[in-house]
DNA sequence: AGGATTATGATTTTT
DNA sequence: TCATAATCCT
């Protein structure tokens, strides 16, 4: 196979300049993951040695995708190579090297939910306000400080720190920190960003740790570079620093995760750091046609801090996008299950070449309701994973305890489920004895008749030695045979078994289901120790598969914009395109969240391959309550000339604007734009292109229902001018159906709805 | 200790 | 609205 063939000459030139700093700039669709599989691939054939090729990568699909695209080249070579995320990689590395820092190689590693309720349960051993210091709002400020490798006593001596802390009033923020920190160690255990921050402890403390990785690693390639942290970037200098192998891929403009510490900086400020640097644009956009591509384009161009590019397609000018309006969040997802019923049947396509994405998780519901209506298959993303539900963090509590009995989240989570009579009195009591005598929850746990008084010792005493008796049983057996021992002995499989409630059976099946993928591991026949310890060394890092069975199944795919990057659908829907929701509202005061914002919609478009819809709602159930809403500003970022708008306002003097048949646009005059916004003296000029809200008549009122007939011309409150062309059921208890223009057919009940005949 | 009830408060989330 | 957490009862 000639793997360079069929490259166009940037993407050539990427993949054979092995030598030296490069950067990758790909612009959506551009063939990124091809080039970075066959650079890997073309390093292995022109004889560099796998073992010293490291690539990282964000998630572990890509990661595992990756591989198999270079298997496919090189063959079993490529398994050689390091390849994984960030976490996974370093958290391998730092259990080898776990003693220079003093942690044990069988370290936990914390999850998010471990570490808010640590910091939950240190905010209430400090009996502070948790309305001032809300557990979230903690996690995220100690989180932002590892990932700007600021360290305990760095955040308690910085001036600047404290003074922002003090402003706010929440002085105490060091304090918790450090504590936070001290029981992560006494717990033995690693949150996700110390994999990263230790990681970097090491490279820093340790010159031969870290000359020994770079002699390892003399190839670096590093994916969605523009989505790294402080914490990423340094690791990654350090490692590059002898011998300057440094490949990074990105596309500023796809840079969506600076919430949770993403720097776009690292990116856009690599050259900077490099100044012999080689850098290939691929700006050929294979994916979508070149409408989208425009839209696309037109939009991150209201962005100002940007890598210059000119992202092109070749494929066909393909359909205009389409621009719809729905009076509710209900009607909107309606619209959506229509279009994709219709577009199907139409063009022949299937059920997975449609894509609804949204903003916001709780948008899905009313997609949900309205493909359901129409019985449309359809799968949704992300959400919990598997890992993540409860039953299946309770069993691996147990397995975590097993190994690492220091490990207090694990043990808090698991020491009264199921019931064994230690209720939240005795656990309290556990803490603070071990606190005074300076133990650990276990070490008090194991002998409690020392350290406390009362009826508790005895159930205790027994959960010890059932702990004790999986650490037996987990030295001479296999990884399934401890966990089915485990799942069995402290009576969770029986527990589950004896729940007859649909979601007990599904937890009961989780739990098989779990055990199964643990008999996997144990009949793998490449690995040497196939006991539960090794298993466990990266099950917090895992994350969704996608099920096996589901990959057959032709179904629309539901999901959040952030997590349709990377991926790319033939027909795709964006829905809740409003103010206040995309743009989210608490991007809207500063420019580089709103810029964020856009990049978000730059990601949502560039998804697309053939056609693109976005829709948006005047009115939304939010929290309970309706509230109307605006259309997004994106929207009318957009230049008209790519849009179709779906629906025409109703004929009415009132409606003062002209349509521009030329462009295919609504002008209106300025007085009554009612949707513009004031432009920010650089955003490109852009005429307001949608259509009003209907204004009512003056002296708009109601007729009776016995008034209505079949043919006449009515007006609506909201809906506007229409025709009845049909009258069903008796009074008072007429329905009608109405036709208006833009909006298709509604069903009216006469005695609810705001209808007048037209009189003129 | 444990179930039941009320309060709260809320983007996005590769790890 | 909906899920989780804190608090209240028994």
């Amino acid at each position: 196979m000639n793997y360079l063939e069929g490259l166009n000459p940037q993407q050539r030139a990427a993949v054979e300049n092995t030598i030296g700093p490069v950067m990758i700039v790909a612009g959506a669709g551009s063939g990124k993951t091809r080039v970075i599989t066959y650079r890997v691939a073309h390093l292995i054939r022109t004889g560099t040695d796998p073992f010293n090729i490291l690539v990282l990568t964000f998630t572990n699909k890509a990661a595992k995708e990756m591989r198999e695209r270079i298997t496919k080249v090189v063959g079993a070579e490529a398994k050689n190579i390091w390849m994984g995320t960030f976490h996974s990689v370093f958290a391998k590395i730092l259990r080898v090297e776990a003693d220079k820092i003093g942690y044990p190689s069988n370290f936990t590693i914390y999850d998010t939910d471990d570490s808010k309720s640590l910091i939950r349960a240190i905010l209430k051993e400090m009996q502070l306000d948790d309305k001032l210091y809300n557990a979230n709002f903690v996690y995220n400020r100690i989180s932002s400080a590892k990932n700007n490798l600021i360290s305990v006593s760095e955040y308690i001596n910085n001036d600047q720190i404290q003074a922002e802390d003090a402003s706010n009033k929440r002085p105490m923020l060091g304090q918790i920190y450090e504590t936070y920190t001290k029981r992560c160690f006494k717990a033995g255990a690693m949150d996700f960003d110390d994999l990263l921050f230790k990681t970097n402890v090491l490279l820093k403390n340790h010159p031969d740790v870290l000359n020994k990785y770079q002699q390892k690693f003399r190839y670096l390639m590093v994916d969605e570079y523009q989505d790294t942290n402080f914490s990423q970037y340094t690791i990654v200098k350090k490692l590059a620093a002898a011998y300057q192998n440094i490949c990074v891929v990105g596309d500023d403009a796809q840079s969506i995760y600076a919430f949770r510490g993403a720097n776009i900086q690292n990116i856009l400020n690599f050259e900077r750091d490099y100044p012999d640097l080689k850098v290939y644009k691929l700006e050929q956009n294979y994916r979508s046609t070149q409408n989208i591509v425009e839209v696309a384009n037109s939009i991150i161009a209201n962005n100002k801090n940007q890598l210059e590019k000119n992202v092109f397609s070749d494929n066909e000018p393909g359909d205009r996008i389409k621009v719809q309006r729905a009076f509710t969040d209900n009607e909107e997802g309606k619209l959506v299950a229509e279009a994709i019923v219709q577009e199907r049947s139409l063009k022949g396509l299937l059920f997975h070449d449609f894509a609804i994405l949204y903003r916001t998780n709780a948008q899905s519901r009313a997609m949900e309701e309205a493909l359901r209506k129409l019985n449309v298959p359809y799968k949704i993303y992300g959400g919990l994973s598997f890992y993540q539900r409860k039953e299946i963090k309770d069993l691996i509590a147990y397995f975590r305890l097993t190994f690492n009995p220091s490990d207090e989240e694990a043990l808090k989570r698991v020491i009264n489920y199921p019931k064994r009579g230690i209720g939240d009195t005795s656990v309290d009591r556990i803490v603070v004895a071990a606190d005074q005598h300076d133990k650990t929850m276990w070490e008090v746990i194991c002998h409690p008749h020392m350290y406390l008084e009362g009826r508790v010792a005895a159930p205790l005493k027994d959960f010890a030695t059932l702990i004790q008796s999986f650490q037996a049983e987990a030295k001479k057996n296999d990884a399934y045979e401890t966990a089915l021992y485990i799942a069995q002995h402290t009576g969770i499989l029986k527990e589950l078994y004896n729940d007859d409630s649909i979601e007990g059976r599904a937890r009961y099946e989780n739990i098989q289901e779990l055990l199964n993928g643990i008999k996997e591991f144990a009949e793998r026949e490449d690995i040497e120790d196939k006991g539960l310890a090794v298993f466990m060394q990266d099950v917090a890092l895992l994350t969704n598969d996608d099920n096996e069975k589901d990959k057959n199944r032709d179904t629309v795919s539901l999901m959040t914009i952030h997590s349709a990057k990377g991926l790319e659908f033939k027909n795709v829907f964006v829905v809740g395109l409003e103010e206040n929701l995309f743009p989210s509202q608490l991007s809207l005061s500063s420019r580089t969240d709103l810029e964020e914002e856009r990049r978000l919609f730059y990601v949502a478009i560039t998804r697309a391959e053939k056609k693109l819809t976005l829709t948006y709602a005047t009115s939304r159930y939010r929290w309970g309550t309706l509230t109307t809403c605006e259309p997004s500003r994106f929207i009318n970022e957009i230049n008209p000339r790519y849009l179709e708008l779906d629906m025409k306002p109703a004929k009415s003097s009132l409606l003062e604007g002209n349509f521009d048949d030329e462009r295919r646009t609504w002008t209106s005059s300025p007085q009554r734009e009612v949707f513009s916004k004031p432009k920010s003296a650089t955003a490109p000029k852009t005429t307001s292109i949608l259509p009003k809200a209907h204004i009512p008549t003056p002296g708009f009122a109601p007729d009776q229902p016995s008034a209505f007939q079949t043919g006449m011309e009515v007006e609506h409150e909201k809906f506007g001018f229409g025709k009845i062309i049909n009258l069903e059921g008796s009074l008072p208890d007429v329905k009608a159906t109405v036709f208006f223009p833009g909006l298709g057919n509604k069903q009216l009940l006469l005695k609810f709805a705001k209808l007048m005949i037209k009189k003129d």
